[in-house]
DNA sequence: CGATCATGATGCCGAAAAGGTATGGATCGC
DNA sequence: GCGATCCATACCTTTTCGGCATCATGATCG
């Protein structure tokens, strides 16, 4: 069988066309070239260089092997040093799912420096809602991903990277507009719109037990998916919300965004699947900070 | 050294996912493929299958070799079946040059044909001077010329291919240009316009056998390249001129053509180095209806 | 014109590599 | 816990490869 050897061979012998010196820059000696020409020329079924006397030369066969030859040597042992590469993260795909809220807290900043650092992975980006982040990690259908703190998915490792604080959101005229802040105690009685349980839940959550800290049960009667959509029913009266700050530098009209005393806070997360193989995800959390040693 | 071998046990592998079934397919026994694995693993410096009790499964790194080996042996196998086929002459390269008048004649039928037959072989035509022809044809720029019969060159081999008739071209007016023939006779004393002996001798020496044979020296006063501008001074009354009958094909204004009895004949052939030694020349020369056998 | 040199091919031997068979060790399912 | 499955390892045989010595051939030079 013809073999990546003989090709070597053969383009050492075409760029030399002097069988002795080609041996001498393949550490080789003469006869063993001969009879590796011989066999691939013999494999081949094609003569690929004629011998004279006082030099070889290419037959037209043997200049179109020349050039073929040279594109696949190169071709495999690219092929070699890119398994190297994908090994050590410096090739190919890494797939991250973001809730809305990273894209105004560290997802960009990281997405920038590591598509920098490591140009060779093509990096998918994709927005998810939150609740759906975790299954999807542990799916294998995302390397990690940017979600509020993780769902308690023992096989999930997370680690904050981003921390923030929730706002009260009002419609201009609300009697709370005008307080410089606001306790939770405040809110008792109010109609509260916020995120759904299935979309957000620790959001969810942290709303429900900053009042319950208060001493009372949140009137929950709206429920809406997206956070801009809550501030946009806000505004149009329909109730109050508390809602991560970063709504407030997306600058909404008709309402009035108030600071909380011991506002509750939200961590943002990156999780992951324990045991990922995926060698460009390593990389990827020491970019956002994160150095995991196991 | 990793080797095409390696390569393929790897592809076969990486599709099957099961070493035994892999070697199976590779009519080996499933040792051996676990040792090359092996191999292919240490030389490559990266681990690529990870191998679990009931089934393997490729690493990051695997699947990018997968895709990379694919490619190479893909144009490994290419390469080979290249050599063959540029020996057998379907693909490679073919240099012709060719006189002017060649592509009134048998030229575009040959070219058309050749590149139907053989659309691997990339065909590089150029018209030149006849008189350069067989020179450029000696150093290899062209590996074959259509031209006027050959130079008597020794080592230049050359078939006829095409024969063509000489006519009689005048100005309108002009005391030949009604008479129904002409003969050699009558063109004596008349101001020949021929073409330089330097460009196309064969066509020039024609033209003063021609005259010589009706017992007369031509008179030649006016010597041009080219025939269209030969005609094109006939035309403006400097002369009259013997022609090939190609010239009438093209529709000169302001002269007449006429038959000449016992017309000189000039031969168009194909004439290349004895010896070429490009695959893709005796197809074309079949083509032309040309058949050595050497 | 014959001796010499250069160059590639060939014969032979030892070394390296590849493949085959038998077997071991780990894991999974019953 | 036992058999089945699957890959790794050990050991042996066969093949292949490279090195050395030598040969054949054609060019060069005195």
């Amino acid at each position: 069988m013809i073999d990546i050897r003989q090709m070597r061979y053969f383009v050492a012998l075409a760029e030399t066309l002097h069988f002795g010196r080609a041996a001498e820059r393949l550490n080789l000696s003469q006869p063993p070239l001969s009879r590796q020409i011989a066999a691939l020329e013999r494999e081949l079924g094609v003569r690929l260089v004629e011998r004279h006397s006082r030099q070889a030369s290419l037959a037209a066969a043997g200049k179109r092997f020349l050039q073929d030859s040279r594109a696949v040597l190169a071709s495999f042992d690219e092929a070699c040093r890119n398994a190297k590469l994908a090994d050590e993260g410096e090739l190919g795909e890494l797939a991250i799912g973001f809730m809305m809220h990273a894209a105004y807290g560290a997802l960009p900043g990281i997405a920038r420096r590591y598509m920098a650092a490591y140009p060779g992975v093509r990096l998918s980006l994709r927005e998810v809602i939150p609740s759906l982040l975790p299954q999807l990690i542990m799916t294998g259908q995302f390397d990690a991903g940017i979600t509020f703190h993780g769902g308690g998915n023992p096989a999930l490792e997370s680690r904050s990277i981003h921390r923030e604080r929730l706002c009260l959101v009002v419609p201009p005229g609300h009697r709370l507009a005008d307080r410089e802040t606001v306790q939770a105690a405040d809110l008792e009685g109010e109609a509260l719109i916020a995120t759904h349980a299935d979309v957000a839940p620790i959001l969810r959550n942290v709303v429900v037990d900053f009042c319950r800290a208060a001493g009372f049960e949140p009137l929950v009667q709206l429920e809406a998916q997206l956070q801009q959509t809550i501030v946009r029913l806000v505004a149009e009266g329909l109730g109050i919300a508390l809602v991560p700050e970063t709504m407030r530098k997306i600058g909404f009209a008709d309402v009035v965004f108030r600071d909380l005393e011991d506002a509750p806070v939200v961590e943002h997360v990156i999780a992951w699947r324990r045991g990922n193989l995926n060698p460009a995800l390593k990389p990827f959390l020491r970019t956002a900070g994160i150095f995991v040693e196991e």
